[in-house]
This record gives structure tokens, sequence and C-alpha cells, in this order.
DNA sequence: CTTAACCCCTAGAACGTTTTAGGTCGCGTG
DNA sequence: CACGCGACCTAAAACGTTCTAGGGGTTAAG
């Protein structure tokens, strides 16, 4: 039956008068029915829901928000292929139901542009947005901030209209050269994140992190991205020099690049080369050995810019509510790492 | 002073009235030159359009596609997690671009449903929505088709109410299997994906091919994500029999698990156990080695994916519109296969 | 018998757009 | 002098909800 008529009239949607007609009711019982709100009888009440089902009734939730003049909508903007953001976007969606939002995703690819992202979460009339490493200029993220409640994730920026969530970026890397140095390596490279968010912090606290160990520190050229990873091995291999001890990557798949990349030239790891990651994406958990990384807690993030955007639009004056909250990172070692046999 | 007022009066977004209100002419007027309609005088529209920028005016999407009857919506059902779901999002958004509409994601995470994404989607009402590799029963997609035009990406479903785009399973699952006994490998195992969307059809195609090399079918339980690749190999390895010369992977994160546990217990890859893969996940293509694998093009599946949709909607009277979109798969040799060496 | 208090219900106005149906100019043409 | 015609503009009605204000009842208290 209802293949039935979803071949023949698949026009328009079925709406609270159409309920309302085939109930006999007006279309304000309907609503308060719908809604759950007191002020209906029993008999009514159990009519409309019947009428409702049968008809196939779902609510328009723009006409819904328009009416109301708000969305109840957390707008969300991220990379899809990156791996992280997946076990972040998890956990928005999670905190989100429970305070009673909605989400709304914004995908960043090749042919889409943040500009384009961020602007249909404006259209759509989030009432505040969670930027997740945003590439975009500082400028360009404080207007956005000037706009609506923004929460910026995973990138270091400071601007009175932006709350910002990160993890302690320079802790992380310190805590990786400790144990590296603690396991006896002492030529430790760094393949950096080049222009991505929060690559300048890490290379400082890579930096000074070896330097409190009276080590020089060797910084080369990578990116977030798994190829990032391999071709900065390549091209530590085809320098020529002899190879480090030890290397610190940016993140998870620029590790795993490398990892692949040492792999591909028969290098053991860790028995020759050691190798940390940054973020502890469950794929880090899996696959290969099991990569010795850095953990930022996405779940926790995601509660932490949820709850922030939520009470930057609850108590949506006032002055300067916005803030920092940085999450303190946690080594995790796993098979990537070992002593220094060199 | 954009961070000036942002400050002190966040409250109510400007609206097409407030643009009019500044600008001294109609709401008419303003909507007619926002949407680059003719009609307008030139130094009208040049005064519109320089309040609007003021103002910071962004179109409230939600009325504009109330008053029009139409959203001009894709929804896209996706599963977070999947790594082959971001090449095909990708792929989305740009088709779903070319031809005019705009794409709304609801993920799937553990935590969230596909009732519920579903139930979003209707709620926001999209005008098609695109499931990709959906795992909820036949019935209930076909609920979903009834209701309103239905693309279903990556399984395979015969119904009157849903349009399928796949790829040719069994095909691609053949020519694994081809490449296979081509390098003289006879004891070819199959880690499936259990109950994942497609699992059935690749598990056929791995067994008539193998029989149709005279050679007899193994087929453990897998799934769809890594942890299952590594845990069947495991098994495999407890299991004290003779080893498989070669592991046909359910996909492509399945059989980098299996590398995995292969590595973790010193198999070499592909000296004594060759492995393959499938989707061709542009993780494939860089990480370790190379994965040889089954690819299927994310990008021309999303393509057919949203011309189908399209379709649907545009010409959303007449009976049989629902057909197949079978994309053939092709073989992709990377680094994990060679030659049987026992 | 009035008045108040409740319960259930409904009419109608919003919300921010687009669209329809005109309305007012200025100007050229019969 | 009508009159028609473009070019430009606007008032007002939609779209599908929610919400405010209030209207009928019935019952209870004064």
């Amino acid at each position: 039956m209802t293949i039935e008529d979803a071949g023949t009239a698949p026009t328009r949607r079925t709406t609270l008068a159409d309920v309302a007609r085939q109930a006999g009711v007006s279309t304000a019982l309907v609503s308060l029915v719908m809604r759950g709100a007191p002020g209906a009888s029993p008999a009514n009440r159990e009519k409309v829901f019947r009428v409702a089902r049968e008809l196939g009734y779902v609510p328009d939730s723009r006409a819904r928000a328009l009416r109301q003049g708000r969305s109840q909508l957390l707008g969300v903007m991220f990379h899809v292929q990156q791996t992280f953001h997946a076990d972040v976007i998890e956990g928005i969606y999670e905190a989100a139901e429970a305070a009673g939002y909605d989400v709304v995703l914004s995908a960043v690819t090749d042919s889409r542009s943040e500009d384009k992202a961020i602007g249909t979460l404006l259209a759509d009339r989030c009432e505040a947005v969670i930027l997740v490493a945003p590439t975009s200029s500082r400028e360009w993220l404080a207007e956005v901030g000037g706009r609506l409640p923004t929460v910026v994730l995973v990138r270091h920026v400071r601007h009175p209209d932006l709350s910002v969530v990160r993890a302690a970026d320079v802790k992380g890397l310190a805590l990786a050269v400790d144990h590296l140095v603690g396991l006896g390596h002492t030529r430790i490279v760094h393949i950096d994140g080049a222009g991505s968010p929060s690559a300048e912090q890490r290379r400082r606290g890579y930096r000074t992190a070896m330097e409190r160990h009276g080590l020089t520190p060797q910084i080369v050229r990578g990116g977030w991205a798994e190829i990032n990873g391999s071709q900065a091995v390549d091209a530590l291999l085809a320098g020529g020099g002899d190879l480090p001890t030890a290397i610190l990557a940016f993140n998870d798949p620029c590790a795993m690049g490398a990892l692949s990349a040492l792999h591909r030239a028969g290098i053991a790891v860790p028995d020759e080369v050691s190798v940390v990651g940054f973020d502890d994406t469950h794929l880090a958990g899996f696959s290969h050995i099991g990569l010795t990384t850095v953990r930022q807690d996405a779940g926790l993030m995601a509660r932490l810019a949820v709850a922030r955007a939520i009470s930057l639009i609850e108590r949506s004056n006032g002055a300067d509510e916005h803030g920092d909250g940085v999450v303190v990172p946690a080594l995790v070692v796993r098979g990537t790492t070992g002593p220094c046999r060199r």
C-alpha cells in the first residue's frame, strides 16, 4: 500500500494541515500532540497519532525552526578525508544530542573550500559553529566569530571572538621527545605539518624539548596526509646523510606514511628507527604493529567544544565569554618505538 | 567594528527586511537583487548590494526553501568511520553542485543509528536521499524508497522503489581470484564482510571463481573494519593448519588489518602470503608497500548516484524509473601480491 | 445566580523568504 | 490627446510550522 501510493503521487509531502483535516481537528492541536505538549485530550491525542502514522507525517524542521526563531542547530565544518575528524564528529553528535541540539555537517573537500562550507552553515542559520582544524586565515575566522558563536577545534588562534579547544601541543611533543630520549635516542627528527593548523605549535614544542635535552632539533617538511610522511622519509633517505634513529611525525597519517616508506626501504621499525605519531586516531591502535603516538582525546575535545558552543549560545550577551579549553595529551606507547640500537 | 557589534548584540540575524529598510526599498526588490534576477535598476542593484554587505546579510535557506516549495537538497547517509565513504562524499558534493543541488550529510556513528540518520534527512525535506552502504533491512529501505526518491549505494538490493548503484562485486572477486591463480596460488582464503552490505555478493563471487578454477573455497568471518581483518588472520594462525598462500579481504581496511596481523606474526608479504583488498580507498595507494586491490571508482559511483537521484526527482511521476547502475571494477596490482612460493 | 477556575480546543498572526499581480512613471505612436 | 508599452517597483499572499489570545464548555465556590 505504501508502495502503491508512493509510485503514483510522490509530489507533495504530507503536512500538519493534512493530518488535521484527516483527523477533524485544528492544526494547532496536531502541533501540540506531535510535540508532546500538554493540552490535548487522550482521545484526540491517540487519534492524531494514528492519522499521522497512516499518512507518514514527518514535521518539517525548516518551518519549525523558522517559526520558533531558533534552529537548535550546531554547525560543524570538518575535513572529510581526515580520519581524526571522524572521531571528533562521533563525539559531537553524542554531546549535542544529549544537550538537545541537532548537528549539521559541512565537509571540506578538494573541490569545496572552507569558505563555502562555512557559508552553508550560515545560510542554515546554525546557532553556533564548530570549526574542526580550520586552515583559513585568522581574519576570516574572526569574521565568522563576529557573526555567531564560534568554537575552533584543534587549532591555536587567539581572538576575542573565538573560543578554542585544543590539545596542549607543546606538552604533547615534549612527552614524545622525553620518551624517545629515555630510550636512548639522540638523533630525533620532526616531520612537521607544514601549514596545517597547530603545526607551528608542534614545531615549537619539539624544538624546546630537544633543546631542553641539549639536542639539536632537525625539522623536515611534511603535512597532514600519509603521502607527506612517506615523501619526507624518502627525502631523508635520498639526503645521503645517516638516518636519524627516531622520527616524530606531525600526526598519525603522516606517521603511517613514514612507516610505509621505511618499510619499503627495508628499514626495520623499531629496531633501526623509532616512529611516533600524534592524535591516536583509532586507526593507529589497530594497524601494523600499533603506532606509538600522542593521544588527543577526540571525544573529550568534542564534548568540550559542544559545551562551550552551547554556553556561548545561551548567554549570548555579556562580554568576554570566550576562552581556551586545553586538554592534556597523553603518550600511548605501542610497537613503533624501542631502545636506540645505534 | 564588526567585532564591536558582534560583542554587543548578536541576538537576531539580519534579514531581508533589514536590508530593505536600510536601503529604502521593498523586500521584493532586495530579493530580486540578491538572486540576480532581472528587473532592478543598476543604481538600486548597487545600493542593495552595498547595504547587504554592510549588514552582513546571508539569505535564510530555510525560509527560501519553505517558500519555493522545494529544497534543492540531496540527503546523504554515510558511515563516518568508513574511509571509502569519504571518497564517495567528495564525488557527491562535486556532482551535486554541478547540477545545482545542495548536499546535506547525515552520519551514522556508534551512537547514531541509520534510522535516526534517515529521519533527520526526511525532516530536512531532502528531495532525494543517497544511502551509502546501508545495513538496514530491505523492508525499511523500501519504506524510505516509498517516501521519496532513494538511491542505494554499494549495496545489492532489488526493489521497485529503490535505485541501486554498485560495483559488479562478483566480477571484482573473479578478477582478484584470477590474478592470484595466475600467480600460481591455489590455497586462497576469503576474509568476508560478515553482515556488511554486499558481503553476500562478494562471497558468492569468490566461491564461483574458485570453483571455476577447480579450487576449494575457504571463507573465514571478517567485517568491514581493520580489527576484523587482523582478528581473522589471528584466527587462521591460531587454527594450527598450514596458512593459505593468499588472502582475499572484504575491503581495504580489512586487508590492512590482515597485513598488520601478518606483519606482527613475522610473515612476509607478498613472499609468504599475498593479500588483496577491495575498494581502492586512497589509503590503499599510499600506505605500506601499496595494497593490491579491486578498484571501485568512488567518483564515478557518486556521479551515477547523483544523476540517478536527480532524474528521479525531476520526472518523479511515471512508473518504473528505478534500475541498477553497475560499474565494473578493475584490478589494481601493487605490492602485496606476488608469485606463489610454496 | 454570578464568578472563577479549569480543561480542551481553535483562529490567526507570526517567522523570512519568493512570487503573483498589479501600479506608476516616462515616452513614443497613432 | 489617448493609449500602449517598457522599465522599474511594491503590496500582499503564500510556504508549514509554533504560539498567543481567547472561546466555549463543565464544575466548584461564593
